[in-house]
Order: C-alpha cells, then sequence, then structure tokens
RNA sequence: GGUCCCGUCGUCUAGUGGCCUAGGACUCUGGCUUCUCAAGCCAGCUACGCGGGUUCGAAUCCCGUCGGGACUACCA
C-alpha cells in the first residue's frame, strides 16, 4: 500500500470478558499486521475505571495469549510508545486537552447533565436530531465567573466546526458526515478524567498507529476522532487509514448475547474448543479466502488475510460450523498434541490423578476417541469407563441387558473369553464373533451391544474390542460377570 | 425521528457484465459403510429482498423502494 510501516493496534475496552465480536476484531487487527510484517499494538481503553476492572483486563491479556494473538507492543511486553493503558496515560491527555482549549477548538461547557437531559428531550419532543445545542460555545467572562461561582465542574468539548468530513474506509469506500449531525462532544468529564473520543485519538497518533480496524459501531465516531487529529495538527496524509468490521450478530439477527449463543471466550475454552478452531471460524466470519477453502491454520490466515476481501455485510455467528471446525480442528492433531489438550480435561472432570499408568493408558486410548468427538469436553465421559473406580452400569442402559438373551449373551462370552489366551482386540472379536454371531446366530448389534454395555456401562461406546483390550482382562472379565 | 452502514441457499460464503441451468462449507433429509456412537462416501432440498432502468446480455452498473443494523452519553 505504502513504504510506511504498518502498525496496527487492538484496543478493546475490557468491561467484561472478551467475546467473540471483540476477539473476531483482534483477529483481523492481528492477521492484517502479520500479513503485512508490520506491528501489532495492544492497547486497553480503560478510560472508564468504573466499568474496567483489574480482573477484566487481566482476563483480557490471557484470552489473547490463549489464542495465539501475540502482541509486539503492549501490556506485559511494554514497547517504545507506552504505556499502553490508557488509565497510566493520563497526564498525555489532559496535556493535550489544555492545548485545544488553548487553541480555541475547544471549549469550557458548564451545562449539567439534567440541562443536557431536558435540551434533549425537546428535541425529541420536537422531532429534531437531539445532540448539544452549543449552549456554553461562546460563553461570556461574566457568565464564566457566575458559572464557576455556581461550583459548576465544566467539561471540555470539542468545537466542530461547520462542513462536514469526509474519508476513504478500506472496507466501505467513501463515507462522508455533514457536522450538522456531529454535535459538540465531550472530550474530558467535569472531573478531569478523559473520554474515549480524546484518548482513542491521542493514542492513536502518539502510537504511530496507521490502520484502525475495528467494530462498525464506531463508524459514526470516526468524524470525532478525525477532529481530534486536526486539532493536534496531524497532517490528512498522516491520518490513520480506517476500515470497519462487519458485526458478529446471534442466531435472530439481534446483537450477539448470552439469550442467543455463548459469547466470552473463557466459556468456550473450558466448553473443549481449540483456539486454532476459534480462530478459524471466526475468520470466516466477514471475510474469506476467495476460493473454495476454508480450513487453514494461524499460519496460512496471515498469509492470506487481506482487508480487501472483507465483507462489509454483518454475519451470523453459528455454532454448528464452530463444532464442525473444531472437530476437524481435533481429528487433525498427532497424539501427542492431543494428548497435551486432553489432560486438563480428563484431571479436571476427576477421571485421572495423573499418574504414569493413567497417562499411559490414556494415549493409547485417545486414537480411538479421537473421531468421535467435537469437543474436549467430552474426552472425559468417553473415557471414564477404563478408570472409574466402582463401576457401575447407567441407569438408562441397564434395562437392555436385563433380558433373558442378553443374560445368555453375556453368559456365552464371559465363558469364552475367560479361556482367551491373548487378551487383543482381534482376538477379542474373534472369539465373540465365533460364539455370538456364528454360534447363537445373532445380529452384531445385539450382540455386541449387551457386551458393550456390560464393559463400557454405556450403550454408546468407543470400538468395543479396541476397549476391552485397554481395560484389560480381569477388569473385562469382572465387569461382565457382575452382569450375569 | 435523524445520520450512517448493510441486503446471494436456514447459516457462513464464492461471484467485480457473458465461464451462473449461481459454486463450496455448515445444518437438514435420504442412502452406503458399520460392533454402538462417530468418522468417511454418495445423493437431495433450499438463494441473487422487490420494482424500474442501462446493455445484445446483469447476482454483478444506475435509480427507487422495502427490510435489517449501528449511532444519536460527562460508555466505548
Amino acid at each position: 500500500m505504502d513504504k510506511k510501516e504498518v502498525r496496527v493496534r487492538f484496543a478493546p475496552s475490557p468491561t467484561g470478558d472478551l467475546h467473540v465480536g471483540n476477539i473476531r476484531t483482534a483477529l483481523f487487527d492481528w492477521a492484517y499486521a502479520r500479513h503485512t510484517g508490520g506491528t501489532f499494538i495492544f492497547r486497553i481503553e480503560d478510560t472508564d475505571r468504573e466499568r474496567v476492572t483489574d480482573e477484566y483486563i487481566q482476563a483480557a491479556i490471557d484470552t489473547l495469549k490463549w489464542l495465539g494473538l501475540t502482541w509486539d507492543e503492549g501490556p506485559e511486553v511494554g514497547g517504545p510508545n507506552g504505556p499502553y493503558l490508557q488509565s497510566q496515560r493520563l497526564d498525555l491527555y489532559a496535556t493535550w486537552a489544555a492545548k485545544f482549549l488553548e487553541q480555541k477548538d475547544a471549549y469550557k461547557c458548564y451545562c449539567s447533565a439534567d440541562e443536557l437531559e431536558a435540551v434533549r428531550e425537546a428535541q425529541r419532543a420536537a422531532n429534531q436530531a437531539p445532540g448539544y445545542n452549543g449552549n456554553c460555545r461562546d460563553l461570556s467572562a461574566d457568565q464564566i465567573v457566575k458559572f464557576e461561582a455556581e461550583g459548576r465542574k465544566p467539561v471540555i468539548r470539542m468545537r466542530m466546526p461547520d462542513g462536514g468530513t469526509t474519508f476513504t474506509d478500506l472496507i466501505r469506500g467513501e463515507v462522508s458526515f455533514d457536522h450538522n449531525f456531529v454535535p459538540d462532544f465531550v472530550l474530558v468529564r467535569g472531573d478531569g478524567s478523559p473520554l474515549y473520543t480524546l484518548a482513542v485519538a491521542v493514542d492513536d497518533v502518539l502510537m504511530k498507529v496507521t490502520h484502525v480496524l475495528r467494530g462498525e459501531d464506531l463508524l459514526s465516531s470516526t468524524p470525532r476522532q478525525i477532529r481530534v487529529y486536526q486539532a493536534m495538527g496531524v497532517k490528512p496524509e498522516d491520518y490513520p487509514v480506517f476500515a470497519h468490521l462487519p458485526f458478529v450478530m446471534g442466531q435472530d439477527n439481534t446483537k450477539l448475547s448470552k439469550r442467543n449463543g455463548e459469547v466470552s471466550i473463557a466459556w468456550y475454552r473450558q466448553a473443549g474448543y481449540l483456539p486454532e478452531a476459534i480462530c478459524n471460524y471466526l475468520a470466516l466470519l466477514g471475510w474469506s479466502p476467495g476460493d473454495d477453502l476454508e480450513n487453514i491454520s494461524m499460519k496460512e490466515l496471515t498469509e492470506l488475510f487481506t482487508v480487501e476481501r472483507v465483507h462489509s455485510s454483518p454475519a451470523r455467528f453459528d455454532m454448528k460450523k464452530l463444532e464442525a471446525i473444531n472437530g476437524d480442528k481435533i481429528r487433525a492433531l498427532t497424539i501427542d498434541e492431543f494428548m497435551t489438550w486432553a489432560l486438563p480435561f480428563l484431571t479436571q472432570a476427576g477421571v485421572i490423578s495423573g499418574t504414569p499408568e493413567e497417562l499411559a493408558l490414556v494415549k493409547q486410548a485417545l486414537p480411538i476417541i479421537q473421531e468421535r468427538i467435537t469437543t474436549l469436553a467430552e474426552i472425559p465421559p468417553m473415557l471414564k469407563f477404563l478408570f472409574v473406580k466402582e463401576f457401575a452400569v447407567d441407569a438408562d442402559s441397564l434395562p437392555k441387558i436385563s433380558d433373558s438373551q442378553s443374560k445368555e449373551v453375556l453368559k456365552v462370552s464371559y465363558e469364552q473369553l475367560q479361556s482367551l489366551g491373548d487378551w487383543t482386540h482381534e482376538s477379542i472379536e474373534g472369539v465373540l464373533r465365533a460364539a455370538l454371531i456364528d454360534g447363537m446366530a445373532l445380529k452384531p448389534r445385539i450382540a455386541f451391544g449387551a457386551v458393550r454395555i456390560a464393559v463400557t456401562g454405556s450403550h454408546i461406546s468407543p470400538p468395543l474390542f479396541e476397549s476391552m483390550q485397554l481395560l484389560g482382562r480381569d477388569k473385562s472379565l469382572a465387569r461382565i460377570k457382575a452382569s450375569l
């Protein structure tokens, strides 16, 4: 695009756990930085300290790390343009606000919240566009003295000049706003703390951000941001390039929320989704590589990602497709990788405590369940039968082996298996097939079904003969005997 | 209400005037395979919001219309 080094930032305001929408933005920011060989900056927008907490900030950092979206400048790693928490940059904002005041780009506004609300109320009633009416734009010295004497705490408000703002959005093309619909806006609160409108622009300039990829909800605040650049004396050719990403919405076409799909990335993490799957799926929301390629790695994403290919229309979040991709990613894991992901789920579920024997058994068992699960959370219930101390058949499966035919199947199985020489899944299968299918003329699903329930406790299990081999001769036989 | 953005199968998307009787993926349905569940394979259903133009020709360009969303804070 140009020879200037690309600098992109992800700047969330952690008022809660990072959610699907945030992360999709972070992912695109990251992918763009990596694609261009630029710098990825992570900045925390915590000017609203009533809503942003340290816990949420830490959670945001953890989530980004877990997803593999590493940053070049930001919390923990630092960088030449820090600090990267807006709450630690307050003096910077104050300095610029004072300068704007001095330049008459901004002015003190003494209107109270109640007065402003009354104005808006009247505007709404009169069917006019609600917005600041410019009441304090040109206060006389006397009026200021009077307000000050009343003890009013002024906010600092930016003066929007007549005219309009036009800028080129990388995704939407040329976008224009008439300043008649962009009222003078507040930069600094009555208590002296900065607002997003001030901090975001100051930081983007000071951090030399070249590309602002962010949510579409910020599109209409862009003229205000550009206004601050002007007041800071930034030349138009040095403004960052904007690209407003389309929304990620819930199933019912409303904003994604608890009601129509989980939003918190932390939830997906503990539900057993792989970071690569989440990123792969999210990358497909509002962007596509162009051909029929869909299952891509993080590396491929950075190679293929361009802003030009980002959509301008919103996308609906589809859990089913995420599940499908997650299953694909799990199946593509090597056993060692799969092991690494599986262990925490098994220990947390209390299925294993982590002894070397258990680990060895898990490693042997993982291959037979790898293609049967879509999330890691499905592992514990599926392997539980191998480790459980006090075995019992599931209540809903018990009736299925209580009939006389099942009893007969189990009896024959027990007798045949007892004299089996080598305990391998091939030999187990051979013996049972001969005795039950050939000998008793039963359908495989009927015959093996009974054994399955007796041995694994459920009518749904990993492949029976492999399961029996892993369980071992003693336990397998004991369970069959117990169900006779 | 105003301003701005958006509009291809149920969903995510391919498509930038002829290769489109619109392709892929997920879902769903049916089938094959099969020791359960999966996985895999095959088949099927279903879309260019609507109306006008421009053009020999439009999903692709223009206008209108309808619909959806965002913003309209001393939130971000």
